[in-house]
DNA sequence: TGTACATCAGTGAACGCGCGTTCACTGATGTAC
DNA sequence: TGTACATCAGTGAACGCGCGTTCACTGATGTAC
């Protein structure tokens, strides 16, 4: 089978983008091997080529879909009713330190993207935005530059916290189970909340 | 000159330790190369097969000097009757995001951490747990569980917003600085800081 | 204090190895008639 | 509806390249006498 319906090919590439965007969350952008994304689908390396200019552009588009992903977790709490405080349980649970299927790039990937090319960089610069915005507007705090504010520090909160949690989890189970308790306790008592207005 | 003084090899030694850490944190554990790292010493990559017995061994030890780097930053303070206060001022500082001649390695190294080899894992794993005691300590909480939870809860925000901050200065300079002063904002605020009683 | 010799920090060529990327090729798909 | 042909998603061998690591070698240092 060396040729393909265009539908199955649509299908090919988006679960390259999808294998991409798990293995670069667990393993790092520069770690994750084209071959080893393309063998998750059961495809190889070639056929990576043959849908993306190259690896920095196949992390670049892994990285916007990871966010979009994000996006759509954050409007479904928002559309249905739910608070910032949902969030921050489903971020900060094991599950989301466990398992890459899908997840938050921030917490893996912020670091690397310092160092990484340009269009990657500009491409999480992207994403990050559009989760700030969501997160903002989650909070429900009326002053745009407060909540904007707001967003920057709880998500440095979430990704930090999970980094951590990721990091320990190998040798101290406990501090790292230990760690997102601590982060989503803190979060959660922030009396800027309006769900927690201030005593 | 392909002998030196026993002196002047503990000197080398230290040196490739400096110059590790700086690398790692700056590169990644992993991107940081034993070439280049002994090129910024002005030796050959074989200097380091001398001192260490893998690159591993020297992701460790670099690790653990870095820690106590910061331990001694922290302990100046807390002999100096300084608060966390300005342990949050100089963690979200600039110049922290920009240098990297000495450095917090838990905002760009925590992600890799958790894909790294075991004693690599184990010596951050460590040095997190120095860093924290020590945050504990400086935060004057009185409860012990609760100083430690405090102490995971701002190291989760300032290592989180560092490594966002550090993401974003290519593409979007002034989103950078947001996020530092955004964290440090909501740090200092907190009310959980003896410096801040609850209203 | 001198002398002879062993030590060992550092050098640099060489080694496997795995990476990203290229490219000639395949053959079912989709199209033109 | 059939037939002939162009397209192009995917294959897999091959390419440079840089990495971590090894090792025979060097020669000033440090030691034993």
């Amino acid at each position: 089978m060396v040729k393909v319906t265009k539908d199955v090919a649509l299908q090919n590439r988006d679960s390259l983008l999808q294998a991409a965007g798990q293995k670069m969350r667990a393993e790092g952008v520069q770690a994750a091997t084209v071959a080893a994304i393309a063998g998750q689908v059961g495809l190889t390396h070639g056929a990576i080529y043959r849908q993306f200019a190259s690896k920095d552009a196949l992390a670049s588009a892994a990285i916007t879909a990871d966010f979009d992903k994000i996006l759509a977790v954050l409007d479904r709490i928002d559309s249905a009713g739910g608070t910032l405080g949902d969030y921050f349980r489903a971020y900060l649970a094991p599950d989301h330190r466990d398992y890459f299927v899908w997840g938050c790039p921030v917490a893996p990937l912020a670091a690397e993207m310092g160092r990484a090319a340009a269009p990657v960089q500009a491409a999480f610069a992207a994403g990050l935005h559009r989760n700030l915005d969501a997160i903002a507007r989650l909070s429900r705090i009326a002053d745009p530059a407060e909540a904007q504010s707001y967003a920057m520090l709880a998500l440095a909160t979430l990704s930090g916290a999970m980094a951590m949690a990721r990091a320990t989890q190998g040798c101290d189970p406990r501090t790292s189970d230990a760690i997102l308790a601590a982060a989503l306790e803190g979060l959660l008592a922030d009396p800027r909340l309006p769900t927690n207005p201030p005593a």
